[in-house]
DNA sequence: TACCCTAAGGAATAGGTTTTCTCTAGTAAG
DNA sequence: CTTACTAGAGAAAACCTATTCCTTAGGGTA
């Protein structure tokens, strides 16, 4: 590295470094850069062309300080960054860094300690907002800032039923599940699902059995079967469902994971899936639900547009208006095999789900000592 | 909510706040506060007082002005926070946090525009350090910071191969394969992994060969299955596999979700895991792990160690104690069911593979309205 | 009494930027 | 010729804290 020897002016240059190079003012340099006040264009030009020959970045600190806001915000997660809070933070920072305002992100692992002193770490910082995620829709105790930050409540709620909070809507992606069962003509619905002590597990079964109702179908809400959140206690379930109810014909899942175990069963008792069997699980998680054999048509709870609309509602309240109250998101079905016996005579056409069909690479000559073909594959897939 | 009308001071209280109540100048009250200067007991004792009583919590922002340095960094990530770099992420997070400095995330989506804007906006903000992260480890074109921003590479390298990276040990991980099944017995090896030109799958073949070789075995580089990373290709690929070496009783497989493809397709094949043939996967990823049946036994290329150990260099790096080059963090071989006959004969009386046994909650009555049966299940599980 | 020393705390400065106010010179109107 | 106004640019205040340098008062010693 050449820059090791900070040389004369390791120091980041400054609006008065500017300045003296375009031979201004610092405050007629800070007009110039910012479009504000009466100022020659010849001037504006010259300001301008010192500031891209140094590379002068403003300080963010310094403007903060003086304009009394940081365009930043906290992004607390009860959840270590799991499976849930990330879509919702991803959602988030896209519409906030659209505003240019940084984030923040501080994982206090359930621990009531850490997220005190994340909370003190943030206001040092003088964030002009907090968004804190979780992994359960469960109200939680509401978070105690000073007043003048305002906070909104993502894939969680506070006790305090005045705060904003976005959740994703559990109860209507049961519905749309036993919709799609019913457009399909199932007529033998049974249900597998998670802890009953999940809020979640209990509003996607309630949905699940209105929408049935509603149709004139009958399943009773005594005949969920609530257990864990596991491939183990799907498998497990539909011994038990099929057991129960020999002719049952659709299978709604509260989880992509219960469905797989689900679905593992079901071939291992001859059942196909979908023509004896539809089946549709939760959460579309996409590793799980493309990997089952069929793929999983499972309902998407949209969780990056619970995180967009909730960084809306901080820019809103960051803008003084400020928006109260639970707002639901809606989720969507994704329709795959699993459903649907249209999809699934086409699939033996198919080869991936995602991009065009490739060839399998076979191995090669050697490079590097370890054998290996020539990489020429397309390029599509990129997880590894 | 009570404070929608901000009152009369709505202003976070400041030093000069602080220093006005205890009835001292704001230089005496900044040197109470931190422990400075001479000052007599009992003035330090009403500075505090009148600190706690405000709620005064020093202004981090002109702290950071005058001290030069924000104790914050930025963490670019190329992989939208995937599977990968989230750990790697929480392992930095946590090595800084311990060190009060905060973490500004930045998810670039591998778009170079972004990238760039990102970057910007990081030197803006004047974060005392970068830690880049990618979710493959091929070098990457350097990233173009200003000098006196340290640069530290996490899970990826640059092409300055000056640059301090820390990487995952992919080929130990492969040695970590071979050497389990060599000393459980297993002679007839296989290896079923991702593209080939994914430097990390050639890696793993790599030590998977060598450790081989090494100990008097025979598995030709040649003899390696590269395809992509897919549970598609491990049914397919298991499938080639056992046509053309119907005795193999070991397979390596480059991720999880190989794995178990493989896992599926043997035992409709009629092969018992791990009796016939036992089965190792890569990356321990938990939710696909322990899903399987058997769980898979699994390579952990411990993410979060090269998180913390990545945090700890770029400290060094900012504390004027740069390091230079690559530094390989070693993996760890999780063992479970699917490699060890042992393990697969007591996983009878085993409920769970975390914490101890608990009892199933029984049901109760019903709650909110949706009636349940009793979920007889454990209760380890708190993901949903 | 004159001097020095120390304890305790105040004043001032720096850090980088934005904004408001002020100043100068030039121009147009009366 | 005087007045009023405008364009253009500089000067200074403000944001908040940490630190360095000063001031003051009091006590001790010669």
């Amino acid at each position: 590295m050449p820059q090791v020897e900070p040389g004369p002016d390791s120091r980041r240059p400054t609006i008065r470094d500017v300045a003296a190079q375009a031979g201004v003012s610092i405050g007629t340099a800070s007009k110039a850069l910012n479009g504000q006040g009466k100022l020659r264009d010849e001037t504006r030009a010259r300001v301008a062309a010192a500031a891209r020959e140094l590379g002068f970045a403003p300080n963010v600190l310094a403007r903060a300080l003086l304009a009394g806001r940081t365009y930043s915000v906290g992004l607390i997660t009860t959840d270590s960054f799991g499976r849930f809070s990330i879509p919702v933070m991803l959602g988030a920072e896209d519409a906030l860094g659209a505003g240019q305002i940084s984030v923040f992100m501080c994982d206090t692992r359930d621990d009531p300690a850490r997220e005190r002193q994340y909370l003190d770490m943030l206001i040092s910082r003088r964030v002009d907002g907090l968004i804190v995620t979780g992994r359960r829709i469960e109200p939680r105790s509401s978070i105690s800032t000073p007043p003048g930050i305002p906070v909104v409540y993502a894939m969680t709620q506070s006790l305090d039923t005045d705060e904003p909070a976005i959740l994703p809507d559990d109860y209507g992606g049961g519905m749309l599940a036993a919709r799609h069962f019913l457009a399909a003509g199932r007529r033998r619905p049974g249900h597998i699902t998670g802890p009953a002590r999940f809020l979640a597990a209990r509003k996607r079964a309630s949905g699940y059995c209105e929408a049935i109702a509603q149709a004139g179908g009958h399943f009773s809400p005594a005949e969920v079967l609530y257990g864990e959140w596991s491939e183990r206690w799907g498998r497990e379930g539909a011994h038990i469902l099929i057991g129960a109810n020999p002719g049952v014909d659709a299978i709604f899942c509260g989880s992509d994971q219960i469905a797989r175990g689900v679905s593992d069963t079901l071939r291992l008792l001859g059942h196909r899936v979908p023509h004896d069997i539809a089946l549709i699980g939760f959460d579309n998680w996409e590793p799980m639900a493309l990997g089952a054999e069929p793929p999983l048509t499972s309902v998407d709870m949209c969780l990056e547009d619970v995180g967009r609309t909730a960084a809306e509602h901080l820019l809103a309240a960051i803008n003084d208006a400020p928006t109260h109250g639970v707002q639901i998101v809606p989720s969507r079905l994704v329709i795959r095999e699993s459903s649907d016996p249209q999809l699934q005579s086409r699939s033996a056409a198919r080869r991936s789900d995602r991009g065009p069909a490739m060839p399998p690479e076979q191995g090669g000559p050697d490079e590097s000592g370890v054998a290996m073909p020539g990489s020429e594959q397309n390029a599509t897939g990129d997880d590894g």
